[in-house]
DNA sequence: CGGGCGTTTGAATCAAATCAATTGGAGTGG
DNA sequence: CCACTCCAATTGATTTGATTCAAACGCCCG
Protein backbone atom coordinates (compact mmCIF):
# COMPACT_ATOMS: atom_id res chain seq x y z
CA UNK A 1 0.00 0.00 0.00
CA UNK A 2 2.01 3.05 -1.41
CA UNK A 3 2.62 5.32 1.39
CA UNK A 4 1.50 9.01 -0.45
CA UNK A 5 2.95 11.23 1.88
CA UNK A 6 6.27 12.03 0.58
CA UNK A 7 8.96 13.77 2.22
CA UNK A 8 7.67 17.18 0.87
CA UNK A 9 3.90 16.49 1.61
CA UNK A 10 4.89 15.50 4.64
CA UNK A 11 6.10 18.58 5.76
CA UNK A 12 3.91 20.46 3.99
CA UNK A 13 1.34 19.00 6.24
CA UNK A 14 3.06 20.36 9.52
CA UNK A 15 3.59 23.12 8.57
CA UNK A 16 0.55 23.92 7.23
CA UNK A 17 -1.16 24.68 10.35
CA UNK A 18 1.21 27.10 11.23
CA UNK A 19 1.91 28.57 7.99
CA UNK A 20 -1.95 29.38 7.64
CA UNK A 21 -1.46 31.56 11.18
CA UNK A 22 2.07 32.79 10.51
CA UNK A 23 1.65 33.42 7.13
CA UNK A 24 5.56 32.19 6.03
CA UNK A 25 5.51 30.87 2.13
CA UNK A 26 4.68 33.11 -0.61
CA UNK A 27 1.75 30.51 -2.17
CA UNK A 28 0.04 30.27 0.57
CA UNK A 29 0.39 34.03 2.17
CA UNK A 30 -1.12 34.17 -1.42
CA UNK A 31 -3.77 32.06 -1.23
CA UNK A 32 -4.45 32.84 2.54
CA UNK A 33 -4.29 37.07 1.57
CA UNK A 34 -6.71 36.15 -1.64
CA UNK A 35 -8.85 34.29 1.09
CA UNK A 36 -9.19 37.04 2.88
CA UNK A 37 -10.37 39.38 0.43
CA UNK A 38 -12.97 37.05 -0.68
CA UNK A 39 -14.19 37.44 2.93
CA UNK A 40 -14.04 40.60 3.23
CA UNK A 41 -16.05 40.67 -0.12
CA UNK A 42 -18.82 38.62 1.20
CA UNK A 43 -18.73 40.57 4.36
CA UNK A 44 -19.45 44.34 2.37
CA UNK A 45 -21.95 42.44 -0.49
CA UNK A 46 -23.72 41.66 2.85
CA UNK A 47 -23.61 45.17 4.40
CA UNK A 48 -24.75 46.53 0.91
CA UNK A 49 -27.61 44.14 0.84
CA UNK A 50 -28.50 44.91 4.10
CA UNK A 51 -28.92 48.80 4.38
CA UNK A 52 -30.07 49.07 0.66
CA UNK A 53 -32.68 46.66 1.26
CA UNK A 54 -33.35 45.89 4.45
CA UNK A 55 -34.15 42.30 4.12
CA UNK A 56 -36.72 40.38 6.29
CA UNK A 57 -34.69 38.33 8.48
CA UNK A 58 -35.86 34.32 8.43
CA UNK A 59 -34.49 31.74 10.79
CA UNK A 60 -34.52 28.11 9.81
CA UNK A 61 -33.81 25.09 11.67
CA UNK A 62 -32.21 21.68 9.73
CA UNK A 63 -34.75 20.42 7.53
CA UNK A 64 -36.38 23.57 6.58
CA UNK A 65 -37.08 24.41 3.30
CA UNK A 66 -37.06 28.27 2.24
CA UNK A 67 -38.59 27.06 -0.94
CA UNK A 68 -39.45 23.98 -3.28
CA UNK A 69 -39.09 23.37 -7.12
CA UNK A 70 -42.84 24.24 -8.59
CA UNK A 71 -43.28 26.79 -6.49
CA UNK A 72 -43.79 30.35 -7.81
CA UNK A 73 -40.91 32.40 -7.99
CA UNK A 74 -41.15 35.77 -6.15
CA UNK A 75 -38.46 36.38 -3.61
CA UNK A 76 -34.76 35.74 -3.73
CA UNK A 77 -32.30 34.71 -0.91
CA UNK A 78 -29.44 35.49 1.06
CA UNK A 79 -27.50 33.64 3.12
CA UNK A 80 -26.70 34.90 6.34
CA UNK A 81 -25.86 31.93 8.20
CA UNK A 82 -25.81 28.12 8.58
CA UNK A 83 -25.81 25.69 5.35
CA UNK A 84 -28.21 24.76 2.59
CA UNK A 85 -28.61 22.27 -0.11
CA UNK A 86 -30.18 22.56 -3.36
CA UNK A 87 -32.14 19.59 -4.64
CA UNK A 88 -33.02 19.23 -7.74
CA UNK A 89 -36.18 17.04 -9.02
CA UNK A 90 -36.83 15.41 -12.57
CA UNK A 91 -39.69 14.13 -13.88
CA UNK A 92 -39.41 10.71 -13.02
CA UNK A 93 -38.72 11.30 -9.64
CA UNK A 94 -35.42 11.40 -9.32
CA UNK A 95 -33.41 13.43 -6.68
CA UNK A 96 -30.29 15.02 -6.85
CA UNK A 97 -28.31 17.37 -4.73
CA UNK A 98 -26.71 20.19 -7.19
CA UNK A 99 -25.50 22.65 -5.09
CA UNK A 100 -24.51 23.30 -1.51
CA UNK A 101 -24.43 27.07 -0.35
CA UNK A 102 -22.74 29.14 2.27
CA UNK A 103 -22.93 32.47 3.83
CA UNK A 104 -23.22 35.18 1.51
CA UNK A 105 -24.81 32.67 -1.44
CA UNK A 106 -27.99 33.88 -3.10
CA UNK A 107 -30.50 31.09 -3.76
CA UNK A 108 -33.80 31.22 -5.94
CA UNK A 109 -32.07 32.51 -9.36
CA UNK A 110 -33.40 29.51 -10.86
CA UNK A 111 -36.75 30.88 -10.64
CA UNK A 112 -36.30 33.70 -12.43
CA UNK A 113 -36.65 32.51 -15.94
CA UNK A 114 -39.42 30.16 -15.97
CA UNK A 115 -41.24 31.53 -12.70
CA UNK A 116 -41.17 28.72 -11.04
CA UNK A 117 -38.35 27.42 -8.83
CA UNK A 118 -36.17 24.41 -10.20
CA UNK A 119 -34.97 23.20 -7.25
CA UNK A 120 -35.91 22.60 -3.20
CA UNK A 121 -33.79 25.11 -1.10
CA UNK A 122 -33.49 22.48 1.98
CA UNK A 123 -31.73 23.79 5.36
CA UNK A 124 -28.73 21.30 6.62
CA UNK A 125 -28.34 23.24 9.82
CA UNK A 126 -30.03 26.58 11.41
CA UNK A 127 -29.03 29.13 10.10
CA UNK A 128 -30.78 32.67 8.73
CA UNK A 129 -31.65 33.58 5.36
CA UNK A 130 -32.71 36.99 4.44
CA UNK A 131 -35.94 37.39 2.17
CA UNK A 132 -36.01 39.72 -0.46
CA UNK A 133 -38.51 40.15 -3.06
CA UNK A 134 -37.52 39.72 -6.49
CA UNK A 135 -39.28 42.88 -7.70
CA UNK A 136 -38.28 45.10 -5.24
CA UNK A 137 -34.67 44.01 -5.46
CA UNK A 138 -35.08 45.21 -9.22
CA UNK A 139 -36.50 48.07 -8.55
CA UNK A 140 -33.79 48.94 -5.71
CA UNK A 141 -30.60 47.86 -8.47
CA UNK A 142 -32.52 50.36 -10.44
CA UNK A 143 -30.28 53.55 -9.22
CA UNK A 144 -27.84 51.55 -7.03
CA UNK A 145 -25.27 50.12 -9.85
CA UNK A 146 -23.11 48.73 -6.79
CA UNK A 147 -26.27 46.23 -5.55
CA UNK A 148 -26.91 45.30 -9.23
CA UNK A 149 -22.93 44.41 -9.52
CA UNK A 150 -23.07 42.49 -6.63
CA UNK A 151 -26.44 40.59 -8.14
CA UNK A 152 -25.10 39.98 -10.71
CA UNK A 153 -21.76 38.84 -9.81
CA UNK A 154 -23.25 35.92 -7.38
CA UNK A 155 -25.13 34.72 -10.90
CA UNK A 156 -22.03 34.58 -12.44
CA UNK A 157 -20.14 33.26 -9.44
CA UNK A 158 -23.01 30.35 -9.76
CA UNK A 159 -22.70 29.61 -12.87
CA UNK A 160 -19.25 28.93 -12.31
CA UNK A 161 -19.19 26.98 -9.68
CA UNK A 162 -21.83 24.58 -11.44
CA UNK A 163 -19.56 24.25 -14.04
CA UNK A 164 -16.78 23.16 -11.98
CA UNK A 165 -18.86 20.83 -10.74
CA UNK A 166 -19.78 19.18 -13.80
CA UNK A 167 -16.14 19.08 -14.69
CA UNK A 168 -15.42 17.36 -11.37
CA UNK A 169 -18.08 14.25 -11.68
CA UNK A 170 -17.36 13.84 -15.61
CA UNK A 171 -13.51 13.66 -15.06
CA UNK A 172 -12.61 12.33 -11.75
CA UNK A 173 -12.55 9.19 -10.48
CA UNK A 174 -14.44 8.50 -6.98
CA UNK A 175 -11.56 8.94 -4.48
CA UNK A 176 -10.64 12.66 -6.56
CA UNK A 177 -14.24 13.38 -6.52
CA UNK A 178 -14.22 12.63 -2.62
CA UNK A 179 -11.33 15.01 -2.44
CA UNK A 180 -12.57 17.65 -4.44
CA UNK A 181 -15.38 18.05 -2.23
CA UNK A 182 -13.56 18.25 0.89
CA UNK A 183 -11.59 20.72 -0.91
CA UNK A 184 -14.04 23.05 -2.37
CA UNK A 185 -15.90 22.93 1.18
CA UNK A 186 -12.43 23.75 3.00
CA UNK A 187 -11.91 26.02 0.53
CA UNK A 188 -15.29 27.67 1.08
CA UNK A 189 -14.84 27.99 4.59
CA UNK A 190 -11.74 29.47 4.50
CA UNK A 191 -13.30 32.20 2.23
CA UNK A 192 -15.81 32.73 5.25
CA UNK A 193 -12.69 33.54 7.72
CA UNK A 194 -13.68 30.38 9.35
CA UNK A 195 -11.28 27.44 10.39
CA UNK A 196 -10.91 24.73 7.92
CA UNK A 197 -8.45 22.13 9.70
CA UNK A 198 -11.65 21.05 11.25
CA UNK A 199 -15.02 20.60 9.39
CA UNK A 200 -18.12 19.49 10.16
CA UNK A 201 -20.22 17.73 7.28
CA UNK A 202 -23.62 17.58 7.97
CA UNK A 203 -24.53 15.41 5.35
CA UNK A 204 -24.97 11.39 5.40
CA UNK A 205 -22.81 9.71 2.85
CA UNK A 206 -26.25 8.86 1.06
CA UNK A 207 -26.35 12.65 0.58
CA UNK A 208 -22.48 13.04 -0.62
CA UNK A 209 -22.68 10.30 -2.62
CA UNK A 210 -25.85 11.87 -4.30
CA UNK A 211 -24.47 15.13 -5.01
CA UNK A 212 -21.12 13.36 -6.30
CA UNK A 213 -23.15 11.02 -8.39
CA UNK A 214 -21.46 7.78 -6.25
CA UNK A 215 -22.93 5.39 -3.75
CA UNK A 216 -22.72 5.84 0.02
CA UNK A 217 -20.20 2.79 0.29
CA UNK A 218 -17.71 4.12 -2.49
CA UNK A 219 -18.04 7.75 -0.40
CA UNK A 220 -17.54 5.45 2.87
CA UNK A 221 -14.58 3.84 0.68
CA UNK A 222 -13.26 6.75 -0.63
CA UNK A 223 -12.85 8.77 2.77
CA UNK A 224 -11.15 5.66 4.25
CA UNK A 225 -8.51 5.95 1.37
CA UNK A 226 -8.05 9.03 2.23
CA UNK A 227 -7.48 8.71 5.58
CA UNK A 228 -5.51 6.13 5.00
CA UNK A 229 -3.36 8.16 3.13
CA UNK A 230 -3.23 10.74 5.83
CA UNK A 231 -5.21 13.19 3.74
CA UNK A 232 -7.78 13.47 6.31
CA UNK A 233 -8.09 12.43 9.80
CA UNK A 234 -11.64 11.54 11.12
CA UNK A 235 -11.85 12.61 14.70
CA UNK A 236 -12.05 10.38 18.34
CA UNK A 237 -15.74 9.87 18.40
CA UNK A 238 -18.07 9.97 15.03
CA UNK A 239 -17.21 10.31 11.52
CA UNK A 240 -19.15 13.36 10.91
CA UNK A 241 -16.31 15.30 11.61
CA UNK A 242 -13.35 15.72 9.36
CA UNK A 243 -10.17 17.02 9.90
CA UNK A 244 -8.02 18.52 7.11
CA UNK A 245 -4.52 18.98 7.68
CA UNK A 246 -3.82 20.54 4.71
CA UNK A 247 -6.00 21.43 2.19
CA UNK A 248 -2.97 22.12 -0.52
CA UNK A 249 -2.45 18.48 -0.57
CA UNK A 250 -6.15 17.25 -0.95
CA UNK A 251 -5.64 19.75 -3.82
CA UNK A 252 -2.72 17.68 -4.96
CA UNK A 253 -4.27 14.56 -4.48
CA UNK A 254 -7.00 15.98 -7.45
CA UNK A 255 -4.56 17.14 -9.68
CA UNK A 256 -2.10 13.91 -9.55
CA UNK A 257 -5.40 11.61 -10.13
CA UNK A 258 -5.39 11.73 -13.68
CA UNK A 259 -2.18 12.82 -14.71
CA UNK A 260 0.22 10.07 -12.78
CA UNK A 261 3.18 11.84 -14.53
CA UNK A 262 2.04 15.16 -16.72
CA UNK A 263 4.19 14.15 -19.73
CA UNK A 264 5.35 16.88 -21.89
CA UNK A 265 2.27 17.08 -24.05
CA UNK A 266 1.79 20.58 -26.13
CA UNK B 1 -23.96 -11.26 -26.59
CA UNK B 2 -26.83 -10.45 -25.25
CA UNK B 3 -29.52 -9.71 -27.48
CA UNK B 4 -30.41 -6.01 -25.13
CA UNK B 5 -34.35 -6.12 -26.96
CA UNK B 6 -35.99 -8.41 -25.01
CA UNK B 7 -39.77 -8.41 -26.19
CA UNK B 8 -40.90 -6.16 -23.39
CA UNK B 9 -38.70 -3.72 -24.48
CA UNK B 10 -39.33 -4.06 -27.72
CA UNK B 11 -43.24 -3.41 -27.48
CA UNK B 12 -42.37 -0.80 -25.14
CA UNK B 13 -40.51 0.81 -28.07
CA UNK B 14 -43.06 -0.38 -30.72
CA UNK B 15 -46.10 1.33 -28.92
CA UNK B 16 -44.05 4.27 -27.82
CA UNK B 17 -43.70 5.85 -31.14
CA UNK B 18 -47.15 4.57 -32.46
CA UNK B 19 -48.84 6.44 -29.22
CA UNK B 20 -46.84 9.46 -29.86
CA UNK B 21 -47.98 10.08 -33.18
CA UNK B 22 -51.29 8.53 -32.83
CA UNK B 23 -51.26 11.39 -29.43
CA UNK B 24 -51.82 14.38 -31.93
CA UNK B 25 -54.18 15.24 -28.91
CA UNK B 26 -53.27 17.03 -25.68
CA UNK B 27 -49.73 16.33 -24.57
CA UNK B 28 -48.51 16.71 -27.95
CA UNK B 29 -49.88 19.62 -28.84
CA UNK B 30 -49.29 21.57 -25.47
CA UNK B 31 -45.56 20.82 -25.63
CA UNK B 32 -46.09 22.19 -29.40
CA UNK B 33 -47.35 25.43 -28.48
CA UNK B 34 -45.01 25.62 -25.85
CA UNK B 35 -41.94 25.48 -28.23
CA UNK B 36 -43.94 27.95 -29.91
CA UNK B 37 -43.84 30.37 -27.54
CA UNK B 38 -40.22 29.78 -26.02
CA UNK B 39 -39.33 30.63 -30.13
CA UNK B 40 -41.43 33.69 -29.89
CA UNK B 41 -39.71 34.52 -26.87
CA UNK B 42 -36.50 34.33 -28.22
CA UNK B 43 -37.10 36.27 -31.27
CA UNK B 44 -38.33 38.90 -28.97
CA UNK B 45 -35.05 39.22 -27.08
CA UNK B 46 -32.88 39.35 -29.72
CA UNK B 47 -35.05 41.71 -30.88
CA UNK B 48 -35.01 43.88 -27.72
CA UNK B 49 -31.21 43.11 -27.49
CA UNK B 50 -30.65 44.37 -31.23
CA UNK B 51 -32.99 47.45 -31.00
CA UNK B 52 -31.71 48.66 -27.49
CA UNK B 53 -28.28 47.74 -27.94
CA UNK B 54 -27.27 47.88 -31.41
CA UNK B 55 -24.55 45.42 -31.02
CA UNK B 56 -21.89 45.15 -33.66
CA UNK B 57 -22.25 41.72 -35.31
CA UNK B 58 -19.26 38.88 -35.54
CA UNK B 59 -19.06 36.48 -37.79
CA UNK B 60 -17.64 33.39 -36.89
CA UNK B 61 -16.39 30.20 -38.34
CA UNK B 62 -16.51 26.93 -37.19
CA UNK B 63 -13.06 26.62 -34.38
CA UNK B 64 -13.20 30.32 -33.71
CA UNK B 65 -13.03 31.10 -30.59
CA UNK B 66 -14.89 33.99 -29.26
CA UNK B 67 -13.33 34.71 -25.88
CA UNK B 68 -10.79 32.22 -23.88
CA UNK B 69 -10.45 30.90 -20.34
CA UNK B 70 -8.16 33.39 -18.10
CA UNK B 71 -8.84 36.40 -20.80
CA UNK B 72 -10.43 39.39 -18.96
CA UNK B 73 -13.64 39.87 -18.78
CA UNK B 74 -15.41 42.77 -21.04
CA UNK B 75 -17.86 41.55 -23.32
CA UNK B 76 -21.36 39.52 -23.32
CA UNK B 77 -22.11 37.69 -26.31
CA UNK B 78 -25.34 36.62 -27.86
CA UNK B 79 -25.91 34.33 -30.24
CA UNK B 80 -27.87 35.17 -33.47
CA UNK B 81 -27.31 31.67 -35.56
CA UNK B 82 -24.65 28.80 -35.25
CA UNK B 83 -23.62 26.45 -32.42
CA UNK B 84 -20.87 27.08 -29.86
CA UNK B 85 -19.77 25.02 -27.41
CA UNK B 86 -18.00 26.00 -24.05
CA UNK B 87 -15.16 24.45 -22.97
CA UNK B 88 -13.73 24.44 -18.53
CA UNK B 89 -10.19 23.89 -18.48
CA UNK B 90 -9.11 22.99 -14.88
CA UNK B 91 -5.58 23.65 -13.34
CA UNK B 92 -4.35 20.06 -13.97
CA UNK B 93 -4.72 21.05 -18.09
CA UNK B 94 -8.51 18.84 -18.35
CA UNK B 95 -10.68 19.93 -20.93
CA UNK B 96 -14.31 19.37 -20.74
CA UNK B 97 -17.02 20.81 -22.46
CA UNK B 98 -19.61 22.04 -20.19
CA UNK B 99 -22.45 23.40 -22.09
CA UNK B 100 -23.75 24.20 -25.74
CA UNK B 101 -25.40 27.29 -26.83
CA UNK B 102 -27.48 27.75 -29.40
CA UNK B 103 -29.27 30.97 -31.34
CA UNK B 104 -30.68 33.71 -28.53
CA UNK B 105 -28.45 31.86 -25.72
CA UNK B 106 -26.07 34.62 -23.83
CA UNK B 107 -22.35 33.81 -23.47
CA UNK B 108 -20.05 35.21 -21.06
CA UNK B 109 -21.42 35.65 -17.93
CA UNK B 110 -19.01 32.79 -16.05
CA UNK B 111 -16.63 36.13 -16.61
CA UNK B 112 -18.54 38.90 -14.41
CA UNK B 113 -17.71 37.41 -10.87
CA UNK B 114 -13.73 37.27 -11.12
CA UNK B 115 -13.18 39.47 -14.15
CA UNK B 116 -11.67 36.61 -15.77
CA UNK B 117 -13.76 34.44 -18.51
CA UNK B 118 -13.50 31.16 -17.00
CA UNK B 119 -13.85 28.76 -20.19
CA UNK B 120 -13.22 29.03 -24.18
CA UNK B 121 -16.25 29.65 -26.19
CA UNK B 122 -15.40 27.91 -29.28
CA UNK B 123 -17.81 28.50 -32.39
CA UNK B 124 -18.71 24.77 -34.40
CA UNK B 125 -19.93 25.97 -36.88
CA UNK B 126 -20.26 28.82 -38.93
CA UNK B 127 -22.62 31.69 -37.44
CA UNK B 128 -22.89 35.37 -36.12
CA UNK B 129 -22.80 36.65 -32.39
CA UNK B 130 -23.48 40.12 -31.41
CA UNK B 131 -20.79 41.24 -29.10
CA UNK B 132 -21.98 43.82 -26.59
CA UNK B 133 -19.43 45.95 -24.04
CA UNK B 134 -20.72 44.31 -20.02
CA UNK B 135 -20.88 48.19 -18.71
CA UNK B 136 -22.95 49.49 -21.99
CA UNK B 137 -25.27 46.92 -21.48
CA UNK B 138 -25.42 47.60 -17.69
CA UNK B 139 -26.12 51.36 -18.16
CA UNK B 140 -28.52 50.40 -20.98
CA UNK B 141 -29.93 48.28 -18.44
CA UNK B 142 -30.77 51.28 -15.90
CA UNK B 143 -33.63 52.93 -17.64
CA UNK B 144 -34.92 49.99 -19.53
CA UNK B 145 -36.41 47.17 -17.27
CA UNK B 146 -37.18 45.04 -20.24
CA UNK B 147 -33.49 44.76 -21.17
CA UNK B 148 -32.63 43.85 -17.44
CA UNK B 149 -35.19 41.33 -17.29
CA UNK B 150 -34.02 39.53 -20.32
CA UNK B 151 -30.57 39.66 -19.03
CA UNK B 152 -31.48 37.86 -15.76
CA UNK B 153 -33.46 35.17 -17.92
CA UNK B 154 -30.76 34.37 -19.87
CA UNK B 155 -28.33 33.78 -16.43
CA UNK B 156 -31.35 31.93 -14.77
CA UNK B 157 -32.15 29.64 -17.53
CA UNK B 158 -28.16 28.79 -17.84
CA UNK B 159 -28.00 28.27 -13.81
CA UNK B 160 -31.15 25.38 -14.64
CA UNK B 161 -29.83 24.32 -17.72
CA UNK B 162 -26.27 23.87 -16.04
CA UNK B 163 -27.77 21.76 -13.10
CA UNK B 164 -29.76 19.81 -15.42
CA UNK B 165 -26.97 18.35 -17.11
CA UNK B 166 -24.99 18.05 -13.47
CA UNK B 167 -28.25 15.76 -12.55
CA UNK B 168 -28.04 13.86 -16.18
CA UNK B 169 -24.85 12.75 -15.74
CA UNK B 170 -24.52 11.73 -12.21
CA UNK B 171 -28.27 9.95 -12.14
CA UNK B 172 -28.30 8.10 -15.77
CA UNK B 173 -26.48 5.16 -16.99
CA UNK B 174 -24.46 6.02 -20.37
CA UNK B 175 -27.36 4.93 -22.79
CA UNK B 176 -29.65 6.97 -21.29
CA UNK B 177 -27.22 10.06 -21.11
CA UNK B 178 -27.13 9.79 -24.41
CA UNK B 179 -30.64 10.03 -24.75
CA UNK B 180 -31.39 13.03 -22.97
CA UNK B 181 -28.26 14.47 -24.98
CA UNK B 182 -29.97 13.94 -28.25
CA UNK B 183 -33.29 14.42 -26.28
CA UNK B 184 -32.01 18.36 -24.84
CA UNK B 185 -30.63 18.68 -28.63
CA UNK B 186 -33.29 18.42 -30.28
CA UNK B 187 -35.85 20.18 -27.42
CA UNK B 188 -33.59 23.28 -28.37
CA UNK B 189 -33.92 23.04 -31.79
CA UNK B 190 -37.92 22.80 -31.37
CA UNK B 191 -37.70 26.09 -29.49
CA UNK B 192 -36.02 27.65 -31.80
CA UNK B 193 -38.28 26.69 -34.81
CA UNK B 194 -36.15 24.22 -36.49
CA UNK B 195 -37.11 20.56 -37.10
CA UNK B 196 -36.27 18.00 -34.95
CA UNK B 197 -36.65 15.03 -36.18
CA UNK B 198 -33.25 15.37 -38.16
CA UNK B 199 -30.41 16.72 -36.70
CA UNK B 200 -26.54 16.84 -37.19
CA UNK B 201 -24.35 16.35 -34.21
CA UNK B 202 -21.41 19.19 -35.20
CA UNK B 203 -19.45 16.89 -32.57
CA UNK B 204 -17.40 13.97 -32.68
CA UNK B 205 -17.72 11.34 -30.39
CA UNK B 206 -14.82 11.88 -27.99
CA UNK B 207 -16.89 15.88 -28.15
CA UNK B 208 -19.51 14.26 -26.79
CA UNK B 209 -18.25 11.63 -24.55
CA UNK B 210 -16.28 14.93 -22.86
CA UNK B 211 -19.16 16.40 -22.51
CA UNK B 212 -21.09 13.66 -21.33
CA UNK B 213 -18.49 12.09 -19.09
CA UNK B 214 -17.73 8.99 -20.98
CA UNK B 215 -15.50 7.42 -23.54
CA UNK B 216 -15.74 8.10 -27.27
CA UNK B 217 -16.14 4.11 -27.43
CA UNK B 218 -19.48 4.52 -24.64
CA UNK B 219 -21.11 6.20 -26.89
CA UNK B 220 -20.73 5.03 -29.68
CA UNK B 221 -21.92 1.73 -28.32
CA UNK B 222 -24.98 3.76 -26.62
CA UNK B 223 -25.84 5.53 -30.27
CA UNK B 224 -25.82 1.84 -31.75
CA UNK B 225 -28.59 0.60 -28.83
CA UNK B 226 -30.31 3.55 -29.45
CA UNK B 227 -30.15 3.17 -33.14
CA UNK B 228 -31.42 -0.74 -32.80
CA UNK B 229 -33.72 -0.05 -30.07
CA UNK B 230 -35.30 2.21 -33.13
CA UNK B 231 -35.31 5.05 -31.23
CA UNK B 232 -33.22 6.86 -33.65
CA UNK B 233 -31.77 6.07 -37.03
CA UNK B 234 -28.85 6.65 -39.27
CA UNK B 235 -29.15 8.30 -42.26
CA UNK B 236 -27.94 6.90 -45.18
CA UNK B 237 -24.38 8.06 -45.69
CA UNK B 238 -22.43 9.14 -42.76
CA UNK B 239 -23.61 9.01 -39.05
CA UNK B 240 -23.29 12.61 -37.91
CA UNK B 241 -27.08 13.11 -38.76
CA UNK B 242 -29.26 10.97 -36.32
CA UNK B 243 -32.67 10.90 -37.68
CA UNK B 244 -35.13 11.29 -34.40
CA UNK B 245 -38.57 9.54 -35.27
CA UNK B 246 -39.87 11.07 -31.79
CA UNK B 247 -38.45 13.22 -29.33
CA UNK B 248 -40.98 11.86 -26.67
CA UNK B 249 -40.33 7.94 -26.94
CA UNK B 250 -36.62 9.20 -26.24
CA UNK B 251 -37.58 11.25 -22.96
CA UNK B 252 -39.86 8.40 -22.03
CA UNK B 253 -36.16 6.24 -22.36
CA UNK B 254 -34.52 8.43 -20.24
CA UNK B 255 -37.05 7.98 -17.62
CA UNK B 256 -37.32 4.11 -17.28
CA UNK B 257 -34.06 3.95 -17.29
CA UNK B 258 -33.99 4.14 -13.50
CA UNK B 259 -37.62 3.00 -12.78
CA UNK B 260 -38.03 -0.39 -14.39
CA UNK B 261 -41.24 -0.41 -13.23
CA UNK B 262 -42.57 2.64 -11.01
CA UNK B 263 -43.50 0.13 -7.92
CA UNK B 264 -45.81 2.14 -6.14
CA UNK B 265 -43.49 3.81 -3.78
CA UNK B 266 -45.22 6.61 -1.71
C1' DC C 1 -5.70 5.38 -55.11
C1' DG C 2 -3.93 5.73 -50.57
C1' DG C 3 -3.37 8.12 -46.22
C1' DG C 4 -5.64 9.91 -42.24
C1' DC C 5 -9.34 10.52 -39.33
C1' DG C 6 -13.55 9.29 -37.09
C1' DT C 7 -16.25 5.50 -36.09
C1' DT C 8 -17.63 0.86 -34.96
C1' DT C 9 -17.15 -3.43 -32.77
C1' DG C 10 -14.95 -7.16 -29.99
C1' DA C 11 -12.36 -8.97 -25.97
C1' DA C 12 -10.19 -8.20 -21.71
C1' DT C 13 -9.86 -5.49 -17.67
C1' DC C 14 -11.15 -2.55 -14.05
C1' DA C 15 -13.64 0.65 -11.09
C1' DA C 16 -17.80 1.26 -9.02
C1' DA C 17 -22.38 -0.66 -7.96
C1' DT C 18 -24.79 -4.07 -5.70
C1' DC C 19 -25.67 -7.35 -2.26
C1' DA C 20 -24.83 -8.63 2.32
C1' DA C 21 -23.12 -8.72 6.94
C1' DT C 22 -21.28 -6.22 10.87
C1' DT C 23 -20.10 -2.41 13.69
C1' DG C 24 -20.96 1.75 16.19
C1' DG C 25 -23.54 5.66 18.17
C1' DA C 26 -27.59 8.15 19.53
C1' DG C 27 -31.75 7.88 21.61
C1' DT C 28 -35.47 5.48 24.39
C1' DG C 29 -37.46 3.34 28.09
C1' DG C 30 -37.40 -0.08 31.68
C1' DC D 1 -27.37 2.23 34.24
C1' DC D 2 -28.07 -1.08 30.97
C1' DA D 3 -30.69 -3.33 27.34
C1' DC D 4 -32.87 -2.33 23.27
C1' DT D 5 -33.89 -0.35 18.84
C1' DC D 6 -32.80 2.36 14.92
C1' DC D 7 -30.02 4.29 11.61
C1' DA D 8 -25.51 5.65 9.72
C1' DA D 9 -21.30 3.91 8.48
C1' DT D 10 -17.88 0.46 7.43
C1' DT D 11 -16.16 -3.47 5.19
C1' DG D 12 -16.17 -7.70 2.33
C1' DA D 13 -17.71 -10.57 -1.69
C1' DT D 14 -19.62 -10.50 -6.03
C1' DT D 15 -21.52 -8.60 -10.16
C1' DT D 16 -21.90 -5.35 -13.67
C1' DG D 17 -21.38 -1.43 -16.65
C1' DA D 18 -17.96 1.21 -18.56
C1' DT D 19 -13.10 1.69 -19.85
C1' DT D 20 -9.21 0.15 -22.09
C1' DC D 21 -6.82 -2.11 -25.64
C1' DA D 22 -7.06 -3.61 -30.21
C1' DA D 23 -8.55 -4.35 -34.82
C1' DA D 24 -11.19 -3.24 -38.76
C1' DC D 25 -14.20 -0.36 -41.42
C1' DG D 26 -15.83 3.69 -44.02
C1' DC D 27 -15.40 8.17 -45.56
C1' DC D 28 -13.29 12.40 -47.08
C1' DC D 29 -9.75 14.66 -49.52
C1' DG D 30 -5.47 15.49 -51.68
Amino acid sequence: MLMHTTPAAASATATAAAAASAMQGAGRSRAAEENQRAGQAIADMLKLVHDQLMPQRRLVRAGERIYQAGEAFSHLYVMNSGLFKLVNLSADGREQVVALKFRGDWMGFDGIASGLYACDAVAMDTGEVWVLRYDEVLAACANRPALLRVLHEAMSREIARDRDSLMSVCSLPADARVADFLRYWADSLAKRGLRTDQITLRMTRAEIGNYLGMTLETVSRALSRLARQELIRFTEKGRRDVHIPDVDALAAFVQHSLAPTPTVLQ
